[in-house]
RNA sequence: GGGACCGUAGCACAAUUGGUUAGUGUACCGGACUGUCGAUCCGGGGGUUGCGGGUUCGAAUCCCGUCGGUCUCGCCA
């Protein structure tokens, strides 16, 4: 049989199939799991469209040597014959097939791993945040992280398709700019050929986009870099990230939502995650709630939708009450508003200890309560509150018992926000084991006979868990169906069970786990009396699936969030203007947007009454974006401005290249951002940004791969006319911390460091 | 800049809550094994418990400082 005849590969290692078999091919690609055996070893062999087993045996003495030599994540390239296999093996794509290698050689061997890329038996792949961003592309071959980069490119392959389809023209805009009217800290790069200038890299495009509205192309966008200089967030990256970037011409802010809300509903079918079970859009068009609606029901201008316990304002049933918090606050122009826990009170007192601990720890004073029985009411406001003002709470609020019900008192914001924290705290702790989590290894030799054969058949076991469903006197069998055991239609396998303390109530569960790794399975999902847990088994997909559509039914039931569902909504009306910590008025969001009304508004209305045309887009309670039908009135812009405290002269310094735009023929436009980032984290259910970057930086915005930032040469400095002076930056050493005075150093590379004398050896003193 | 939690072998985690020689898994090295597939079994090497100081007869454990990590408030569209 003659040689394929490409020097690296006929095929990649996804790709054999049964129809292959009989073939010679070549096969390139690393080295992730060696099973050595002696007479018998197999190699697993990875590329980036799959694994492909290879096979060794003792037929060829020299050639299974040198298999077994193999370290883990060697690049390989082999020929051999595919053959079918004795065992099948479900989990792999390529599984029903197998390399019989003929040729091996090792194109380029790996050294001892610094992390591994093939995840340990009962380790996280989230584990060691730093050795992960040191070994980036180790990282990055790790199944997880990999499928997270090819997934990004699906969402913004999907963003540029929908918005050349809607008729947009992508740019490019420069990155090498001025500082910009946002209000975050720039980065500055200083100028060679001006020395003492410096250019800023864009917070975002926004300039440069309204000047392409001026320059008349109507429809703009741009996946585009933006540059902030300000601390991080687990879905905040530091120093840089991107936004798909969008503005129109002649439009209202409904043309805006339309193009936005139609990219958003398409995506979750563009991009489907392997194994995971799919999204879908809670409502379509996304609903429009003005911000103080927001505000008062949700205690949040980003509201998460995905489940009601909405705050209700009681403040009329305090307006004379003795109680002096609430009367008190609302005899300041206050609310007090209360917020109903179903069930609440029946979680124990340490769920109320809890949420107040919860609200303690994020700067507020304290959670009063009360706690509705049969007949009493206790809790913390018990004692202070008449049983007309209790029983009026009950009537407004339709409590029953065993219902908790919070209250928030202070301003109209103030008093909503408290409560808003509260009613995801609860969400969030009733939701915990709600993710489904693989738990295969737990089930692998059972005999639970329906169990056995989906297993046999798809390789995969899942399983998530409802917290306390069993505990509150729900009949959890009538919420996710009658029977106990079902089997799909696809062969899957489904078993449901509520949790004591010895285990799982329900037989078939009990049966197909041995009491041997009971406890393995319960460490794994968390499982606690009173929850009712289910499993699924089949394929990736089919036990999904499966679980997803029992989660729905539960979540639904529950109001709990629904982790397959995406709930956008656009928050509109915002204010224009708000009190700044010195009570002064300043731009409560985007000092460009129109102000509703225009100059009218500006000149009749109380500032804290008008609204702009500026509006967010959320999602399950992330931010994902906010934008603004722009200011184009130059003489608006000067009023608007002049309320704030700016001098017709200081717009035109700071902002002249847009007044100078306007003043030339400035169509009306608008636009907004969406993070491109949070998008793809939403859709993959990623808790950190960093799991969707190929390249992050961490917390303290460094590149632990790269190396940066850095000290840069001595000369080039000079070129720059800049010199170092750390002495506005405190006493210690910036390396080791020590209480000595940090000077600048040229070391023998000739960089311009600046250190201790003990954390830069050697160093001559600038 | 403030707060919370964390730091033990290359990596993940233990150490009966202040008590003998700091353990287990994985990775690494060696051995056994003819169909494994997160292989299994046996053996071996590997530790300044982040660093500095303090309390104590005795510190991985308690206290202070510091460095580093994660989350969070401030900041940030």
């Amino acid at each position: 049989m003659s040689e394929p005849s490409h020097p690296h590969r006929s095929h990649t290692c996804g790709e054999l199939r049964p129809e292959h078999i009989g073939q010679r091919v070549k096969l390139s690609g690393w080295a992730y799991r060696v099973r050595d055996q002696k007479h018998n070893v197999f190699i697993d062999l990875r590329d980036h469209y799959g694994v492909t087993q290879l096979t060794f045996d003792d037929s060829q003495p020299e050639l299974i040597a040198r298999a077994r030599e193999v370290r883990p994540e060697s690049v390989l390239r082999v020929v051999g014959n595919v053959v079918a296999r004795e065992k099948p093996n479900p989990k792999l794509e390529t599984g029903e097939v197998e390399l019989r290698v003929e040729r091996l050689e090792v194109e380029s061997p790996c050294e001892t791993l610094p992390i591994q890329v093939q995840i340990p038996k009962g380790e996280s792949d989230r584990a060691d945040e730093e050795g992960r961003l040191r070994w980036r592309f180790l990282d990055l071959r790790r199944e997880r992280l990999h499928r997270n980069i090819v997934l990004r490119d699906q969402v913004v392959r999907h963003m540029r398709d929908h918005m050349h389809a809607e008729g947009f023209v992508e740019f490019q805009t420069p990155i090498l700019t001025n500082s910009s009217p946002e209000g975050a800290r720039d980065y500055l790069v200083p100028s060679r050929l001006h020395p003492g200038q410096f250019y800023a890299l864009p917070q975002a495009p926004q300039q440069w986009k309204q000047m392409l509205m001026a320059s008349g192309f109507d429809k703009y966008f741009q996946i585009a870099p933006c540059f902030r200089d300000e601390d991080a967030r687990a879905d905040r990256a530091p120093g840089e990230f991107y936004q798909l970037d969008m503005e129109m011409a002649y439009v209202t802010q409904e043309d805006v939502f339309g193009v936005i809300e139609r990219m958003y509903a398409a995506l979750p079918e563009k991009v489907q995650v392997p194994g995971a079970s799919p999204k879908r859009v809670q409502q379509f068009p996304f609903p429009r709630i003005p911000y103080w609606d927001a505000i008062d029901r949700f205690g949040t201008d980003k509201p998460e939708l995905r489940f009601g316990l909405e705050l209700c304002d009681v403040s009329d049933l305090f307006a004379s009450s003795s109680f002096a918090l609430f009367s008190d606050a609302i005899g300041l122009g206050g609310r007090v508003k209360a917020l109903r826990i179903p069930g609440g009170a029946r979680e124990g007192k340490g769920a109320v200890r809890r949420l107040e601990k919860h609200v303690k720890d994020l700067g507020y004073g304290g959670l009063p309560h009360l706690i509705y029985g049969d007949d009493e009411v206790g809790g913390s406001i018990a004692k202070q509150t008449t049983p007309e003002e209790r029983a009026g709470i009950r009537e407004r609020l339709q409590c029953a018992s065993g219902d908790l019900v919070v209250f928030g008192c202070g301003s109209r914001a103030a008093a909503a926000k408290v409560l808003g924290e509260v009613r995801l705290e609860v969400a969030r702790q009733r939701s915990r084991g709600l993710s489904v989590r693989e738990v295969g290894e737990v089930f692998a030799k059972t005999r639970q006979p329906t169990l056995r054969a989906a297993i046999d058949a798809g390789g995969y076991v899942k399983a998530f868990r409802i917290s306390r469903l069993a505990l509150a006197g729900r009949d959890w069998r009538s919420i996710l169906g009658e029977e106990a055991v079902r089997a799909g239609e696809d062969g899957t396998a489904v078993l449901v069970s509520a949790w004591e303390k010895k285990g799982p109530t329900e037989g078939p569960l009990r049966e197909a786990l041995h009491p041997k790794v009971l406890k393995t399975f319960e460490k794994l999902v968390g499982c606690a009396e009173g929850d009712v847990v289910a499993i699924a088994a089949g394929t990736s997909e089919g036990s999904s699936r499966a679980l997803s559509e029992l989660r729905s039914r539960a979540c639904q039931a529950l109001d709990l969030p629904d982790p397959d569902v995406l709930a956008f909504c656009f928050i509109v009306d915002y204010p224009f203007y708000e009190l700044d910590e010195e009570g002064q008025l300043a731009f409560s969001h985007n000092p460009f947007s129109m102000p509703q009304g225009g100059l009218e508004a500006l000149e009749t209305q109380d500032p804290l009454d008008v609204l702009a045309w500026q509006y967010d887009i959320c999602c399950n309670g992330v931010e994902l974006s906010s934008g603004a039908i722009r200011n184009h009135r130059p003489e608006i812009m000067y009023r608007a401005f002049e309320k704030v405290g700016y001098t017709r002269e200081q717009v035109d310094t700071e902002f002249g290249m847009m007044i100078k735009a306007f003043k030339h023929g400035a169509p009306p436009h608008g636009g907004m951002a969406p993070g491109v980032d949070r998008t793809v984290m939403l859709l993959l259910d990623e808790p950190n940004i960093r799991e969707v970057v190929a390249f992050p930086k961490n917390q303290r915005c460094q590149d632990l791969l790269a190396g940066a930032p850095g000290y840069v040469y001595d000369r080039q400095l000079r070129e720059l006319g800049l010199r170092i002076d750390l002495s506005a930056h405190g006493t210690r050493c910036p390396h080791c911390g020590t209480e000595a005075p940090p000077r600048e150093h040229v070391d023998a590379h000739g960089y311009r460091r600046v250190g201790c004398d003990r954390c830069i050896p050697g160093a001559s003193e600038a």
